[in-house]
DNA sequence: CATAGTACCGTAAACGTTTACGGTAGCCGT
DNA sequence: ACGGCTACCGTAAACGTTTACGGTACTATG
C-alpha cells in the first residue's frame, strides 16, 4: 500500500492505492471494455475496501447527467384527492425498477403556493433530473409542452388534452365508469349520480363523459343536476351527500370517483338515516378505509405498486440510455382497476325503479 | 449584443454578452462585495433576460455543497403509519423555510425492501445532500450515530435512545398521554387501555410509559393486558377492537396513538354493537376522517405545517452556513398537540366506575 | 523480420462553477 | 510627485469525474 499520498481523495486516491492511472480505474468501475479483467477485479475490490463511491457532482458535470429521476407532485392533498397511501405505494413500485439501474428517485414537491409550471421550469433549468414523472395532470397542462420542446424525457400519470404522442399512463376511469354503470343499470337503477373533482384535473372530464356514454348505451341520460363537483376530500363527500339528499328527485345510485370522499359521504347519509346498500347504491374507489365502512364500500381498486413499475418502465423506454431494456413498455395505456365487492351497492330495484 | 460566440454556454455566455469576465459575473450573482453596484444590476438583468441559471453540478463540484436537503422516509405505510397527507403537510412547512435560502427539499425514499441504514450510507457517500431530516426514528437508530460521526447536519423527527445531544423534534406524546389520561380519569374511568405500534418505533415506548406514569399519579395501574400492539393501519385498529372486546374484564376507555387505526377500531366496535362515547370512551389522533366518524372522534391534532417549519429551522440552526439566521431555534423539543373535542369520549362513569 | 493488429493503459482535456490572487485606475494626503 | 489606499475587475486554478486520443508491448501474420 502506498503510504506516500494517502491524503488524495476520490478516484485519484484509489488509483494511487493500486498504482494505476485514474483513467483505468474509471473504466474498470464503469464496465468499459478496454480493461483487463484481472485489473478490473482488483479495482472493484479496492473500491469496496476503501469505500469509494464516485462523486456525483463530478460525474454529473462531466457527462451532463444526474442519475436522478424526479417525481413531481403537489403538496396540499386537496388538489390531488388521492388516498393517504397512494403515492407511497406508487413510489415503491417506481423505485423497484430504478434501483436496478442505479437511478435515484426523488420527489419534487411543488408547494401549494407556487405555480407548477414555474416550479418545473426551475427544476429543469438547474438540470436536476434526467427524467421526470408528472402527476396531477391537468386537462390543459403547459408542463407537457414545456418538457417536450426541450426533449426532456418524461411520462405523465394522467392524460391531458395536449399530450398527443407523449407517453402517459392513466387509471382506467373509462373502464370503471363503464363497469359501474353497467352494474347499476343491471340492478334496475335508472337515475344515477356521479361525482367529479372541482378543478380542472382531466379525470373529471373523462369519467363523466364515459358515464354519459355508458348510460346512453342503455338508453338513459345523465341528468346534469346529478353531476356533483366537490373538493376531493372527506368534506367534499359530506357536501355531496347533503346536496344529493336535498334534491326533489333523488338518484337511487351514485358513483364516487375520488378515493377519499366516501367517508364524508357515508357520514352525511348516516345522519339523515339513509343507509348505503339499502336506501341508495354507492360505488366508489378503494381506500384503506373502504373495507371498514358500514357497510363495506363496493369499490374499484388499483394495483398501485404495479402502476409504479409501469410508470418507471415507460419513462425508461423513452430514455436513450435505457430504452433497449424496455423495448415493449407501454407508452399510452390505462391501468385497469378491479372491482372489490362490498355491500354498498346491494340495492336492487325492480323494473318500475 | 455580441453575436460572435453566442454558442457559449452558462456563465461564459453571460459574461460574453456583457463583455465582462466570468469572475465578475459570478461575484455579482452571488452577492459578493467586490463588484460595482451598477454592473451587478446589469448582470442580474441580463441573467433573467437570458434565463441563466447556474449549473448545480458545477457549483457543487467547486464548493462541495449541493444546496439540497434530504428528507428521508420509508415507502410502505405499514411501517410508519404516516401517509401521504402527513408528509405533504410537513413538507409544505419545511419548504417554506428552505425556499428563503435557495435550498431544495427532496424526499429520499427508502424502499420497504432496503435497510434504512444502507440506504442512508449510499446517500451520504454520494454527497447528495447538505443536510438531512430523518423520519420514522427507531428506538435504537444506527443512522443517528452514523451521521453524527461524519459531522453531517441532521435532525430527526422523533426521538431515540441514542440521540443524546443530537437535534430532534418530536410529537408531544407525553402531553397527549397526560392530558388524555387526566381527562378520562376525571370522567371516572379507572380501567384504561392504550395502543402502540407493533414495531420498535420509539413513540410506542414513550407513549405507554407516560400513560403508566399518568395513571400512577392518580393511584391507578396500567394493566399489561390492556396494552395493545398492532400494525398502524385500519386493519390493526380492527384487530385491537376485537381483542379488546374479547377480554373478560373490558376497559371502559382506550387511547389510540396512531392516526389511521380509528376507522378500523370503530368498525369492529360497531359490528359488536358497541358505540364509542356511550359504551366505551375513545380518544385518538386526528386524521382527515376523524370528524366524519360516528360519533366524531375526540382526538389530538397537530399543526403539521408548523412542525415542518420548526424542523427546517432546527436543521438550519445546526448548519454553519445558516446558523446565524436561527440562533434560537429549538434543538430538542416536543411539538404540542391540541385536543379536538368530539363525542367519542363522552362516556362518564360514576365513582363506582 | 517487418507489418499489422490487438489488448491494455496513461495522459490530458473538458464539464461549469467559485474564489484566491494580482493588477489597474483613480483618489487622497503628504 | 510619490506612496498608499480603495474600488473594482480579470486570470487562472481547482473541484472529481469521464473519455477521446495516443502510446506501448505483445501476438499473429505475411
Amino acid at each position: 500500500m502506498k503510504e506516500e499520498a494517502l491524503r488524495m481523495k476520490g478516484i485519484r486516491r484509489l488509483a494511487q492505492h493500486l498504482d494505476i492511472s485514474i483513467g483505468t480505474v474509471s473504466r474498470a468501475l464503469n464496465g468499459r471494455p478496454d480493461v483487463n479483467e484481472e485489473t478490473r477485479r482488483r479495482v472493484l475490490e479496492a473500491a469496496t475496501e476503501l469505500g469509494y463511491v464516485p462523486n456525483q457532482s463530478g460525474r454529473s458535470l462531466r457527462q451532463g447527467t444526474t442519475n436522478i429521476i424526479g417525481f413531481m407532485m403537489q403538496t396540499g392533498t386537496e388538489i390531488t384527492g388521492q388516498g393517504d397511501t397512494f403515492f407511497m405505494s406508487v413510489f415503491d413500485g417506481v423505485q423497484a425498477v430504478f434501483s436496478r439501474h442505479q437511478l435515484d428517485l426523488v420527489a419534487l414537491l411543488c408547494s401549494s403556493e407556487e405555480d407548477p409550471s414555474d416550479y418545473l421550469r426551475r427544476v429543469v433549468a438547474r438540470g436536476f433530473a434526467d427524467g421526470l414523472i408528472l402527476s396531477a395532470t391537468q386537462r390543459h397542462d403547459p408542463r407537457i409542452e414545456f418538457l417536450a420542446e426541450r426533449n426532456i424525457p418524461f411520462v405523465t400519470l394522467g392524460r391531458s388534452l395536449t399530450d398527443a404522442g407523449r407517453p402517459w399512463l392513466d387509471l382506467d376511469f373509462e373502464g370503471m365508469a363503464q363497469a359501474a354503470i353497467d352494474r347499476l343499470v343491471a340492478r334496475g337503477h335508472r337515475r344515477i349520480a356521479v361525482t367529479r373533482p372541482h378543478d380542472d384535473v382531466n379525470l373529471g372530464y373523462i369519467f363523466v363523459d364515459r358515464c354519459r356514454e355508458a348510460l346512453a348505451a342503455h338508453g338513459l341520460a345523465l341528468d346534469e343536476e346529478l353531476i356533483f363537483r366537490s373538493t376531493p376530500n372527506e368534506a367534499g363527500g359530506y357536501q355531496i351527500a347533503r346536496d344529493l339528499l336535498a334534491l326533489e328527485d333523488r338518484p337511487t345510485a351514485i358513483l364516487l370517483v375520488n378515493e377519499t370522499i366516501a367517508v364524508g359521504f357515508y357520514q352525511a347519509l348516516s345522519e339523515a338515516g339513509v343507509r348505503p346498500g339499502r336506501d341508495i347504491a354507492v360505488i366508489g374507489r378503494y381506500s384503506p378505509q373502504a373495507h371498514f365502512l358500514s357497510p363495506p364500500l363496493t369499490c374499484f381498486r388499483l394495483k398501485l405498486r404495479e402502476l409504479g413499475i409501469a410508470l418507471a418502465e415507460t419513462l425508461l423506454s423513452t430514455m436513450p440510455a435505457f430504452k433497449h431494456h424496455y423495448p415493449q413498455a407501454l407508452v399510452n395505456a390505462v391501468w385497469p382497476m378491479e372491482l372489490v365487492e362490498g355491500e354498498s351497492d346491494a340495492l336492487t330495484l325492480d323494473a318500475a325503479g
